[in-house]
RNA sequence: CGGGGUGUAGCUUAGCCUGGUAGAGCGCCUGGUUUGGGACCAGGAGGUCGCAGGUUCGAAUCCUGUCGCCCCGACCA
């Protein structure tokens, strides 16, 4: 019995307030900020119990597992096979893995407890964040044929991740449900058509939870691999920032967004003639902008120290740029921080403050990893930068003075920066980017054979010979969905489900539920709404009119039917969409053939 | 992990500065009156004031430590 528009969990029976349990708050939770973290706790679909650790009550429930149908039937449609995958991963296979030193502080141990004399040692078991380390090694197993590819197995299942800092309810949980979905390919272009299969699909799932999103180029993270596109619900609560072009459509996550700033044209400025100048006490960029010095930030050269690996590297900047430091990623290390006033001292033969990196004056330069340079220092000209020597500056000096190992991009962009795209005829687009704030529902990888290499995942090909299954992997956070929609969709009354994912779809208020007449009338237009493929919910609480309308308006069905003494007197009952303001009344002579029209026109497409 | 806040009844909170019997609203229980947008009256139950030390004749209040939670930042679906 499928149905068209909504999604069909079990055979649906008309379910009364009284025997199920919604509890509903009056008053906002104290430690509740937002609206739809505020509205899941009112509404009774979410109960917390510690930091990140969120009970699905009865309602929230349904509509996770609505979100989770619809996602499991847009994933069939292009191909992709579900199957449960342990969450409990013994711990070997995140260390053959290539990412357990960067990933093994933000996953929970699984093992015993212990008997509480011993030390903690190394985790025999984890819970799993992620699972491409136990699809892999599954797939080599099972999987050796080209004719058994392209193969895409997906998941919807929880996942354990120690966030350091959840916040927002279920925004960013430590215990969270996820799709996850691994594709095999047995050539790159093969994998190409999976990603953008998955891309489709992803569109078409947040389209059918009502759900406004765009797709940005996104960093790869940890996930490392080739490219990526996350999926935004653009949103001043959320925690990512989405740039983008109005007029040509470049989108990019903030950590992979680039601009055209001082991409070409920039005249070579030749060798400065660097002067040393005292600067007793000035430490920043603020103070040697400050009288009276007065050098402008965007005519500094501000050199910051970081250690990847163990080794310290510097990265240059102009002074009024920041670090955008998820872009060090491209620089091969595999794990990356900034470096302390001890470990800087050192190597540089100054504090922070004072540094620089003009040939000749990095103390021991031999102990660096590199020293990267950000494009856009070339706008700088004759500029100012450290001596690496306490309480002193060197002025006039170029790009051509400075030690720089490799040029790159490093910067964070800033809003109005001119759009970067390339288009046909021109070299950018060139247009102001704008940047908002959005919240990452979804993100789809293509993985390469980074995995499948580790792990050996090979194939036999037609030729026999044997190659490494080209990969993606593909999330949808489901519970996060969940939120997103009601962020989306409220108003100062309470939550606005859309027809898709709402618990129910048919609220039923009957207001005289000791009156028989008007009972009987209450459970034949849930009937009637039921029948016509409704998800129907009946009111029959004993409780005044005005707590059953607040709370009707708080749990946000569609729609609502409302039965009472003073309309049955009138021989009407009233329709009203949580969406509108318009209440109609209709005849009870054609009640529920209304009800059945307007149900099936709702859940259609 | 760095910065900022906060912890008093199931929920929202007053009291803390200036130490002296812990108060209110909502919710809950009993009875009554009400009955189309979070009713009203009367009565009642419910708190070792996050926890542990300390100062003091006396601590919710002052001090120290600790834990939880919330917000900003880095990270993620």
């Amino acid at each position: 019995m499928r149905r068209r528009g909504g999604v069909v969990l079990v055979r649906t029976h008309m379910k009364f307030w009284s025997q199920t349990f919604i509890p509903t708050l009056k008053e906002t939770p104290a430690d509740a900020e937002i609206a739809s973290h505020q509205l899941l706790l009112r509404a009774g679909l979410v109960r917390k119990l510690g930091g990140g650790l969120y009970t699905y009550m009865p309602a929230g429930l349904r509509v996770i597992q609505k979100i989770s149908q619809i996602c499991r039937e847009e994933m069939e449609r292009e191909g992709g096979i579900e199957l449960a995958l342990p969450h409990i991963h013994p711990v070997g296979n995140w260390q053959q893995g290539p990412r357990w030193a960067a990933a093994r502080e933000i996953m929970y141990r699984a093992d015993s407890a212990g008997d509480g004399k011993r030390p903690p040692r190394e985790p025999e078991f984890v819970l799993g964040p992620t699972h491409e380390e136990v699809i892999t090694p599954l797939v080599k197993h099972e999987i050796t044929s080209y004719r058994d590819l392209p193969k895409n197995f997906y998941q919807i299942t929880t996942k354990f991740r120690n966030e350091i800092r959840p916040r927002f309810g279920l925004m960013r949980a430590r215990e969270f449900i996820m799709k996850d979905a691994y594709s095999f390919d047995a050539t790159d272009q093969d994998a190409m058509l999976s990603y953008h299969k998955m891309a489709k699909a992803y569109t078409a799932f947040f389209t059918r939870c009502g759900l406004k999103t765009i797709s940005v180029e996104a960093d790869t993270g940890v996930m490392g691999g080739n490219f990526s596109h996350e999926f935004m619900v653009p949103a001043p609560v959320g925690d990512d920032d989405v740039v983008y072009c109005e007029k040509c459509g470049y989108a990019a996550n903030r950590q992979k967004a680039t601009s055209a700033l001082g991409a070409e044209g920039i005249p070579d400025p030749g060798q400065g003639k660097i002067e040393e100048f005292a600067t007793p006490g000035v430490l920043t960029i603020a103070a040697l902008e400050a009288p009276p010095y007065g050098v402008a930030a965007d005519k500094q050269f501000k050199t910051l120290v970081y250690m990847g690996d163990g080794r310290p590297f510097l990265v240059v900047l102009r002074g009024c740029d920041d670090l955008e430091e998820a872009k060090l990623g491209a620089l091969g290390f595999q794990l990356w921080r900034a470096a302390t006033p001890e470990e800087i001292e050192p190597v540089m033969g100054a504090k922070p403050g004072s540094l620089g990196t003009v040939k000749g004056t990095i103390k021991n330069s031999g102990a660096l990893a590199g020293i990267f340079a950000d494009d856009t220092i070339r706008l700088v000209g004759h500029g100012t930068t450290g001596a690496n020597k306490d309480g002193f500056h060197l002025r006039d000096v170029t790009w051509r003075d400075l030690q720089i190992s490799q040029w790159g991009d490093y910067r964070r962009v800033r809003e109005g920066e001119p759009c970067p795209q390339q288009t046909i005829g021109h070299s950018c687009c060139g247009q102001p980017l704008k940047i908002a704030r959005a919240i990452e529902v979804g993100h789809i990888f293509k993985l390469g054979t980074k995995y499948s290499e580790i792990f050996g995942a090979m194939f036999t090909d037609d030729k026999k010979q044997s190659h490494p299954m080209v990969m993606g992997c593909y999330g949808i956070g489901i519970s996060r969905t969940m939120q997103a929609v009601v962020e989306q969709s409220n108003d100062a009354d309470g939550i606005i489900w859309p027809w898709s994912v709402a618990p129910w779809q048919v609220l039923v208020v009957n207001l005289d539920p000791q009156d028989s007449a008007a009972s009987d009338v209450a459970n034949k237009l849930a009937a009637a709404a039921e029948a016509a493929g409704a998800d129907v919910l009946v009111d029959d609480r004993p409780e005044r009119p005005g707590v059953k309308f607040k709370d009707a308006d708080l749990i946000g069905l569609p729609l609502r039917l409302t039965v009472g003494g003073r309309g049955l007197k009138e021989g009407v009952i009233e329709m009203k969409w949580r969406a509108g303001k318009e209440v109609r009344k209709v005849p009870l002579a054609d009640a529920e053939r209304e009800i059945t029209a307007t149900v099936r026109t709702a859940a259609a497409p």
